[in-house]
DNA sequence: CAATAAATTTAGGTGTGTCTAAAAATATTG
DNA sequence: CAATATTTTTAGACACACCTAAATTTATTG
């Protein structure tokens, strides 16, 4: 039995908190891929930590305390996958699990010195931002979908919308990775899938889920 | 309740074993701080995976595939500790908490990166030999407790027999560290203590205990 | 070598996070 | 707005590592 850590519960509250207002168990069951019935269980937990506010039937949102927690978490979570990438050498698309365990090691202090021997990164490898030790970050990025690009604009990959290893490495048999500049050549009108261009002046097509999922910059029209 | 992993029996065996050649139930609870009943439980579980061999009554002892386990268990942990100390700069009385974690994160591949990365070192940040990735190391070293140090000997400060934070604290306050080298002045007859001479002239003295905890090479007599 | 002491194992129980299935509450829809 | 569908909760079990206490085996000693 995979048992999910308080930790990992309120972590997912916090993502799911981005997009609905109220987050279901039903969300949070998927998310962290266990049974409504669990989740129940847990939320009582996590209230009598004065993690979470649950009222039965009705959802549940984080308190200070609980987002305080997701967000150092969270913070852990993104500099040790910037260490495996940038000190250890790893891709971008095995890095995930690894951090998803060693998030849960050590405190403040740890952290804040993981953060300083590299560099006080603002992005993890997978161009999602990294909170500082306050559980802020100002990102000012104005990023969009590669899909809402039009033709003719030129783009910088920023950041992903899918951190799963099996999207990563389809990235990456396409060559494509943050920071690259890309020429949007063309858009098929029956599948909405995206002609791009590379800096070598190589073309290939990418689906519009995969085009859903890339975040860019426009850098010019 | 802190539940004590396989890989921390396996180590804690291996470690019962270098002293003693049967290891007995008793010394396994003692070290791991736990029950003889919830051992016995444990190595049953340990032998129906194949890492040791236990027979009711007799004690228990690592079979080949155990011993690899915890020999790559070892090297990680210490390497985790090389890193706290080398790229984190903690001290080497905080780190061994940190490891105990660590060394449960990841596969040979990520311990292979990271050793690399530390540039392949010999031994952690008490003077503890790491072990490479075939579970061997070279100790060339030929070390002696303190205590056996005679009057008049100059010695290098090589490691530590006991790495529990106390301890090292203790060094701390007495600003004995790894790779110092000190002037054994006079041993006390009442009690064994050791009058010692640091390079800036000043003498301290350190009790029986503490001597006998300090590794040293013997620089000259 | 029998009596006693010590170590080990077994028996039975606890706490925690999970599960399935049934009950209860809320949402949806004809 | 009543019937139905969906979501959530509760009830009851299971797995796991732990515990205490009792039974068993091994070791020590007079």
């Amino acid at each position: 039995m995979q048992t999910i850590s308080r930790e990992n519960y309120l972590k997912a509250i916090l993502k799911l908190e981005g997009r609905a207002d109220i987050v279901s168990n039903q969300a949070l069951a998927d998310k962290l891929e266990t049974k409504p019935a669990s989740v129940t269980s847990m939320l009582h937990k996590l209230a009598d930590e004065g993690w979470v506010k649950h009222e039965a039937y009705k959802g549940v949102q984080l308190t200070g305390e609980g987002k305080g927690i997701a967000l150092a978490t969270l913070r852990k979570h993104r500099l040790w996958e910037v260490f495996l990438v940038e000190k250890l050498n790893f891709g971008w698309d095995v890095v995930h699990q690894w951090a998803e365990e060693l998030e849960h090691i050590g405190g403040e202090e740890l952290t804040n010195r993981l953060d300083a021997f590299l560099g006080h990164p603002a992005f993890d490898p997978h161009g999602d931002p990294i909170p500082n030790a306050l559980g802020k970050w100002k990102d000012g990025r104005n990023l969009v979908q590669a899909s809402q690009a039009e033709p003719g604009s030129v783009v910088l990959i920023k950041g992903v919308l899918n951190s799963g290893e099996e999207f990563l490495q389809h990235l990456n048999t396409m060559h494509i990775q943050l920071g690259l500049q890309l020429i949007v050549v063309q858009r098929y009108e029956f599948d909405d899938g995206l002609v791009l261009e590379w800096p070598d002046g190589r073309q290939a097509t990418i689906s519009h889920e995969t085009a859903q999922n890339l975040l860019v910059e426009m850098k010019q029209n």
